[in-house]
DNA sequence: AAGTCGGGGAC
DNA sequence: GTCCCAGACTT
């Protein structure tokens, strides 16, 4: 029996054949994206830089490929190396990471280049890549079948999808998840863990899709439970989410001789670390009053803005500045700091130009 | 176990 | 409007 083969069968005959049937299709289906490299090369021993491997997961996390695409063109720019990264200035990464969302990425980015950089060289395995900031149990083990060959299972929300389907799962969405992430371990083949990994979020990107999944061309439908109920989009079958609360503030366009003042985020919390424009509170009972340094600002209008976990709606205020600032301001070209800003600010500053 | 943390595209 | 996307971290 061959590895491919003995390695599924400890979960049960009914999987024989699955792993092939995946590779054989990512074999002739692959998405070609700037940080892979070709099924055809990994086959003559080519393996990926894993810099660029791990930089593109991490920009990956709860983000669409084409949102990511040019970041990771702008970084690997930039920054062509970890060492190059790691010492980079931290204002330039996070204003280079602006607008990509979830800036504790770009902080986490940072320490693990930093901390790659001291050690000399990446962790190989799973379980050392886990240790490094930023990288949780998807991405350590993306990086080491990816950019390692390591015989590791990359579980993200795709896999997720599709093993639902072909599970059925019908179980407590938490339970259900643990199930599949037990049985792609048990499914990954020696010899080509990292094209397995690939081949499970094309599939789930381009066939296993959440609305319509395309049964038709699917290489794993033999396989697939849900398909053979005849409802695939029923699954996976997650909990409702909360109603978002709507929050009310106001941002200042302060405009100085020499641009328009902007702070600097405290590191912790919301959009942590990046530049923002003078703002108020944000609360829900809209008390949020105003920031008493600034007289005399004019209303010019609205802009919303949709976080995670509440909607946010802005009243924009413009005024020119006469005395000092504060500290903690500065004041900068309101043209070129626009594509510094989390997109929240962006949104206020086109509406006052 | 639940909450925090962004942004945009598809429908 | 809803859903979800190559999730991680904190409490």
């Amino acid at each position: 029996m061959a590895k491919r083969e003995k390695a599924a069968s400890a979960a049960g005959a009914r999987f024989d054949g699955l792993p092939d049937a995946l590779l054989d299709w990512y074999g002739r289906h692959a998405r070609t994206l700037p940080w892979r490299i070709g099924p055809g090369e990994r086959g003559r021993g080519v393996v990926p830089d894993p810099y660029r491997v791990w930089l593109a997961e991490i920009m990956l996390q709860q983000t669409t490929v084409p949102h990511a695409a040019g970041y990771f063109e702008a970084f690997t720019r930039t920054w062509p190396t970890v060492e190059a990264l790691a010492s980079a200035e931290d204002g330039d990464v996070m204003a280079a990471w602006a607008g990509l969302g979830y800036y504790a990425r770009a902080r986490n980015l940072l320490k693990c280049a930093r901390e790659v950089a001291a050690r000399g060289s990446w962790p190989r395995t799973e379980a050392g890549l886990r240790e490094l900031p930023g990288i949780g149990p998807y991405t350590a083990g993306a990086v080491a079948a990816l950019a390692f060959n390591q015989r590791a299972a990359a579980v993200d929300g795709n896999v997720d999808r599709v093993f639902a389907r072909i599970l059925a799962a019908k179980g407590e969405w938490k339970d259900e998840k643990r199930r599949i992430a037990d049985l792609v371990g048990e499914l990954v083949p020696e010899d080509r863990p990292g094209e397995f990994a690939e081949a499970l979020m094309d599939l789930g990107a381009t066939i296993c899709t959440p609305k319509r999944p395309n049964c038709l061309i699917c290489p794993l439908r033999a396989w697939c439970a849900a398909h053979a109920e005849g409802e695939p989009e029923r699954y996976p079958m997650k909990p409702a989410k909360k109603a978002k609360p709507v929050r009310f503030g106001e941002v200042y366009i302060v405009r100085g001789a020499s641009g328009v003042a902007v702070e600097t985020r405290p590191s912790q919390g919301l959009l942590g670390g990046m530049l923002g424009l003078p703002t108020t509170e944000w609360r829900e009972d809209g008390k949020a009053g105003r920031l008493d340094w600034i007289e005399g600002a004019q209303e010019i209008g609205e802009v919303k803005h949709v976080f995670t976990h509440f909607e946010l709606r802005l009243r924009v205020l413009t005024v020119e500045s006469e005395g000092a600032l504060p500290d903690g301001y500065e004041l900068r070209d309101s043209g070129s700091v626009a594509d510094a800003l989390p997109s929240v600010f962006r949104k206020a500053l086109k509406l006052a130009s």
